[in-house]
RNA sequence: GGGGUCGUAGCUCAAUUGGUCAGAGCGCCGCCCUGUCACGGCGGAGGCUGCGGGUUCGAGUCCCGUCGACCUCGCCA
């Protein structure tokens, strides 16, 4: 954009070259000395070390560091500066006696200066140490300072904890990241990152990238749009995951790639969701479920160790589908703590509790619980809160009671007790496995939202009675999924991984008959109760991917505009391939113990998808659109 | 889209049933202080209680709406 209205305007001077340094404004008598005092700029090019590193090996030697103003401590006399960068810090000390230019500079110090310091380095006084530090042993006599950049207070301290509001640290997201826990967690992403580039290497994967502007995906996630200028009306979409080119990769006969790749999806947030993550995503050529398995519990293992110093040792224990929704209610179960799921539903029908009847009289209905070992000590408070919690979940309530003794005889108190007679009582206890002082929590509906309630409990109760160990690292394999899922709404059949796995080999005639029976040759990585990835065997024999398609009421027609090119693609020799892809941020969330994803992201946006910091998305001009050729449709809000 | 928690000084929070309730700690600013490292001492500044309505003699407090943050269900093949 030119910004001359007149064409006519004589050539503008060479704007000034600006100072290397910020210039260092002194009172008056001290400026005088200047040329004394700082002939030249500090060259803060040659810094000697960083901060943290500087030890009792440096005593006696002159340094040159750069850093932040992390703390001033002023005594009038002496003042004492601690220097951070993102090794941590360093003390300084201004002594007016032997340095009065850089003394009276140093009481011009404030939080988040950049400065550049000379001085030599003096092992602290006899009782002087400060094991904090892991420079605490020296501190640096700083004779020389250039203030590089001063900085204004910033609108929350720069420490290691802090409980500032989330929103404004993603505001100064550039200041959040100065603080030592912020920096400790992307340096771990560093070295996870570079350690699985290392192992996959090592065993000969190749990186390959792939396309970010791609092709809208029919099923699956929400996909983040791209209009294309150059054929209106069309658009790309960002990938959810680079699915089909990496099995393209395999047919071009790569046969072992790998990406760290980043992903889009458009759905609502969580605490462990953004929506753009990053995979890693891999696929091999000639292998079964096994050779994925046994290559990553292999790089597991070696990041355990590398990152954390963990032994773990493969093969993981594995657990079918089945049993894993059966016993915990979820395809992702945390085996770190009991608190299995029984099915009741036999003894729950010669109850009158009407509940319970109801809900077996539903198509799949059932009854199940879970026992909570010497739950019985639970207040009436915890109970009541948990079954307010459990209704926010979509429950009708929390149908329970407390197991008891009484005159030698077990007996149900509370709650839903007064619908169980001495029999139903014993026969609950046989099947439920309770003891007395234990509480029964109750789920009664059809299978789905009983598993759904009862592994939320599950989650809920262990951890608000510290019922999970800590320390423990509880990698699972879950497989054997369905292949489908039959949604009665819409009355068809939905894929329960992507529709390009593929079926287990005996399972492959029940696609003809009962789709909904047949299971996948998928797995998934699961560790503490945390879905790491997910990956399967891919159909590589076009008439399969077409029944399998065709299952999931994708016309012939739609199948080739969908997915054409992966259908003309596996008739050129593909080979028998498969692969897996696993949460980065998940993983680094786990090493580093953060508590939200966003901690593991260098600039992560709300849970609405906004970046306070850059305030994106936002408005585009008239003119972006109408290159574009797009009209904005945005309703108005309803006024009330 | 549903449920929950929250929004008061730069930051974190308090303020009894609606009634001297505009408060504390930290931070910030000024002065003093030569061994601090959560330095210390004295003094000071700083508020549209998210926003908009309503009830009331009176609202930070109660009601309605709205905006935003976080958690969660749906959703995420």
């Amino acid at each position: 954009m030119s910004c001359c209205a007149s064409g006519d305007k004589p050539p503008r001077p060479p704007k000034p070259v600006p100072p290397l340094y910020f210039p260092t404004r002194l009172p008056a008598e001290v400026q005088s000395r200047t040329p004394e005092n700082f002939p030249v700029p500090l060259p803060y090019n040659q810094r000697t070390t960083y901060c943290a590193e500087v030890g009792a090996d440096y005593v006696g030697k002159s340094v040159l560091l750069c850093g932040w103003v992390h703390n001033r401590r002023d005594h009038g006399g002496m003042v004492f500066i601690d220097l951070r960068d993102r090794t941590g810090l360093v003390q300084l000390k201004f002594n007016p006696e032997t340095d009065p230019g850089a003394h009276t500079i140093a009481g011009r110090l404030r939080s988040e200066f950049c400065i550049c310091v000379r001085g030599h380095v003096a092992a602290r006084p006899e009782g002087l140490a400060n094991p904090n530090l892991k420079s605490g042993m020296i501190e640096v006599n700083v004779h020389e300072i250039d203030i590089l950049s001063e900085s204004p207070t910033p609108r929350f301290p720069i420490e290691e904890n802090i409980d500032a509001n989330e929103e404004l640290r993603l505001e100064y997201r550039y200041l959040d990241l100065r603080r030592t826990p912020m920096q400790k967690a992307l340096i771990t992403r560093h070295r996870i990152a570079k350690e699985i580039r290392d192992y996959f290497d090592d065993h000969g994967f190749y990186e390959i990238e792939t396309p970010f502007l791609t092709k809208s995906t029919p099923e699956g996630a929400r996909d983040f749009l791209v209009p294309s200028r150059v054929i209106p009306g069309t658009f790309f979409a960002l990938p959810q995951s680079p699915q089909l080119f990496k099995q393209l990769l395999m047919m071009s006969g790569f046969d072992r790639y790998i990406q760290i790749v980043r992903c889009f999806r458009d759905e609502d947030l969580r605490a462990d969701r953004q929506p753009e993550f990053t995979q890693l995503d891999l696929e091999m050529s000639f292998v079964q479920a096994i050779d994925v398995q046994n290559i990553i519990e292999g790089l597991i293992a070696r990041l355990m160790k590398k990152i954390l110093g963990v032994e773990v040792k493969p093969p993981f224990p594995r657990m079918s589908y089945d049993q894993a929704m059966a016993e915990y209610g979820i395809d992702r179960p945390d085996t770190r703590y009991d608190l299995r799921i029984r099915d009741v539903s036999a003894v729950a029908k010669r109850c009158e509790f009407n509940v319970f009847l109801d809900a077996l009289a539903k198509p799949d209905g059932c009854v199940r619980c879970i026992r909570v070992p010497g739950g019985a000590e639970m207040t009436r408070k915890e109970i009541d809160t948990l079954t307010e919690d459990m209704k926010g979940i979509g429950a009708g309530g929390l149908p329970l009671v407390k197991v008891a003794q009484e005159n030698g005889a077990v007996v149900f108190q509370t709650g839903i007790a007064k619908f169980f007679n001495p029999q139903t009582t014993a026969e609950m206890c046989a099947a439920s496995g309770a003891q007395p002082g234990d509480l029964l929590l109750f789920a009664a509906d059809r299978v789905a939202n009983v598993c759904k309630y009862l592994s939320w409990l599950r989650e809920t109760v262990a951890k608000r009675r510290n019922l999970i160990p800590a320390n423990q690292w509880n990698f699972l394999w879950v497989q054997d999924f369905p292949m489908f899922e039959y949604n009665e709404e819409d009355g068809r059949h939905y894929a329960v991984h992507h529709p390009f796995t593929a079926p287990r080999d005996e399972d492959l005639h029940l696609l003809d008959t009962t789709p909904a029976k047949a299971k996948a040759k998928a797995y998934d990585i699961v560790l503490n109760g945390i879905e790491l990835g997910g990956g399967s065997i891919r159909i590589h024999r076009t008439e399969v991917q077409q029944q399998v398609f065709k299952i999931l009421h994708l016309t012939p027609e739609e199948q080739t505009a969908k997915f054409g090119f992966l259908l003309e693609a596996l008739r050129y020799g593909p080979p028998p391939h498969g692969g897996i892809a696993l949460g980065l941020d998940r993983m680094v969330m786990l090493f580093t113990g953060a508590a939200s994803i966003r901690d593991v992201f260098s600039f992560p946006k709300t849970a609405r998808a906004y970046c306070p910091m850059t305030q994106a998305p936002s408005p585009v001009a008239q003119a972006q659109l109408d290159e574009l050729y797009l009209r904005l449709n945005v309703p108005a809000k309803p006024a009330k």
